[in-house]
DNA sequence: TCGATGAAAATGTGATCACAAAATGCAGCG
DNA sequence: CGCTGCATTTTGTGATCACATTTTCATCGA
C-alpha cells in the first residue's frame, strides 16, 4: 500500500477481510460496504456518514471518503441536496425499472456464460444452492443474500465481461438493501428460485435454458418484491 | 459549498464552465472529465495525473482525487495496477460487448422516451441535427461529438429513467474516447446516422419507429468503428 | 404542554503535509 | 552504441487541520 504512517491500521482492516492482498485502504473500505450493501446490513433511508464509517473500519475519514464515492457514482449510496450520504430508498417506478434493466442484462450474461460453463461448474454450483436451502429454512437472511449473489455472479463472471457485468453489479448493488427489507417482512420461506433449472442448464451446457431459467428467477424474485410493497410508499427508514 | 479559504479559486471554475449554479469544486471538475471524455479530448491511453489536472482546473489536488474515482468508478478512467490513471484503451471484445450493452439497453430508453416526446421535440431534435450535419461537414469531430451526444440523450432523458439512463452514460463515457481517435482516422464525412428517422418517429410519437431508429443509429456507429479498427491491437496510446 | 430560539455538536468539503513506490533521466561501464 | 545502476522527480495514498453548513437538543416563553 501506498504511505501512511500506521501499518497497524492497515494490518487490522486486512486481516479482518477474507481478500487476502489488499493494496489501499480505500478498496478495504469499498469492499466493506459493498458487502453490507449486497448482504442488507445497511438499510433503505439509513444516515451513512464519514466518520462514523471511518470509526467502525478502524480507518482514517480519507479512504472512507473515496469508498463512499465510488458507491454514489454506481447509485448505490445517494448523496442528498444537503450532502448528507444515505442508502437509496426504493420507489415503485425505480423498482420496476431495476427489474427491466435487470431482464435485459443479466439473461444475456446467463447466455453468454454458457459457453465456459460444464458439469464441473455444475458441481459448484449445486453445492452453493444447497447452502442457500440451508439458509432460507433457517431463516437467515443476510446468509442468504450473501449465497444468492455468489450464485448468480459465479455464472456471470464465467463469460469473461468486462462492460455488462459492472452494469449487472451495480443493479445488484441498487436493489440489494431493499430486497433486505423485503425479506424481513414476509419471511423468507416463501422464496422460490430457479436454481435448479440453471444448474441442469449449465450440466447440458444448454444456454437458451440458462438463459430462460435466469429470466425466470428474476421475474420470480421481484414478483415476491411487488407483493411486498403493493403500495406507493417508500420502505421504512430504520 | 463548503468550507475552503480560497473562494476565488471556485469562482474562476465556475465562471468558466456552463453550468450555473455548482455547489461543489468535485462536481465541476467532474463535469469537466465528463466533458472532456465525452468529446474526445481524452484520448485512450492517455495518462492524467492528479495533480496534472488540478493545476490544469486551477483547484487543489483533491476535488480531483474525488472526481476521479468516480470516473473510475463507472470504468471511464482505468487505474492500473501501479496506481496510475488513465484513459482505458479499447479492444476488439471490449467494443463488442459495448455495442451488445447500447443495443440492449439504448432502444428500449427509446422506446420508453417515445411516450412524452412530440413534435415540439422532434423540432429541437431537428435543430440539433442540422448543427451535426454542419459540424460533419467542417470536420469538427470534437462539435460533432458533442452535438451526438446531445441528440441521443435529448431523447434518453424523456424517458425519465432514474436506472436505465446512467447505465447508458456509463457506456457513453466508456467508447466516446475510442471513436474520437477513428474519427481522427476515417474523418466525419462518411459517417452515417439515422437521425432523420429519429426525428420522424418522435413527431408521429410512434415508439416502435423510435426504438428501430436508435438501434440502427448504434448498429451503423459501431460498425464504422470496426472497418476502422479491424485489426486486433489495442488503440494508439496518444 | 407545545413551539420557538440559540448554543453546541456533527458533517461534508477543501487544503496541505508526509511518505512510499514507481517512473524518469542521466551518467558510467561494457 | 547499448545497457545497467543510481539519484531525482513524479505520483497516488493517507492523515490532519480548517471551515461553512446543517442538524440536534436543551432552554425559554406563551
Amino acid at each position: 500500500m501506498a504511505g501512511q504512517s500506521r501499518p497497524q491500521q492497515v494490518k487490522d482492516a486486512q486481516e479482518s477481510a477474507a481478500a487476502p492482498a489488499r493494496h489501499s485502504l480505500r478498496d478495504t473500505v469499498e469492499e466493506a460496504l459493498r458487502e453490507a450493501l449486497l448482504t442488507g446490513r445497511f438499510v433503505p433511508g439509513r444516515a451513512v456518514t464519514l466518520r462514523g464509517l471511518a470509526q467502525e473500519l478502524k480507518v482514517s475519514p480519507m479512504p472512507v471518503r473515496e469508498a463512499v464515492r465510488t458507491m454514489a457514482a454506481g447509485h448505490a449510496l445517494e448523496i442528498r441536496a444537503n450532502g448528507r450520504i444515505q442508502v437509496p430508498t426504493m420507489t415503485p417506478p425505480r423498482l420496476a425499472e431495476i427489474v427491466k434493466a435487470r431482464l435485459l442484462l443479466e439473461p444475456e450474461l446467463a447466455q453468454a456464460a454458457a459457453a465456459h460453463l460444464g458439469p464441473r461448474d455444475a458441481a459448484r454450483l449445486a453445492a452453493i444452492d444447497d447452502r442457500i436451502d440451508a439458509s432460507l429454512d433457517g431463516g437467515d437472511a443476510e446468509t442468504y443474500m450473501r449465497l444468492n449473489h455468489s450464485f448468480h455472479f459465479a455464472i456471470y463472471r464465467a463469460a469473461g465481461s468486462q462492460v455488462l457485468l459492472p452494469l449487472v453489479e451495480s443493479l445488484w448493488l441498487q436493489f440489494a438493501p431493499f430486497m433486505r427489507t423485503v425479506y424481513g417482512r414476509v419471511g423468507t420461506s416463501a422464496l422460490v428460485d430457479h436454481h435448479k433449472e440453471a444448474i441442469d442448464a449449465v450440466r447440458a451446457r444448454d444456454a437458451a435454458a440458462l438463459r430462460e431459467a435466469v429470466a425466470a428467477d428474476i421475474r420470480c424474485g421481484m414478483d415476491l418484491l411487488d407483493t411486498g410493497l403493493p403500495d406507493g410508499g417508500p420502505s421504512v427508514a430504520e
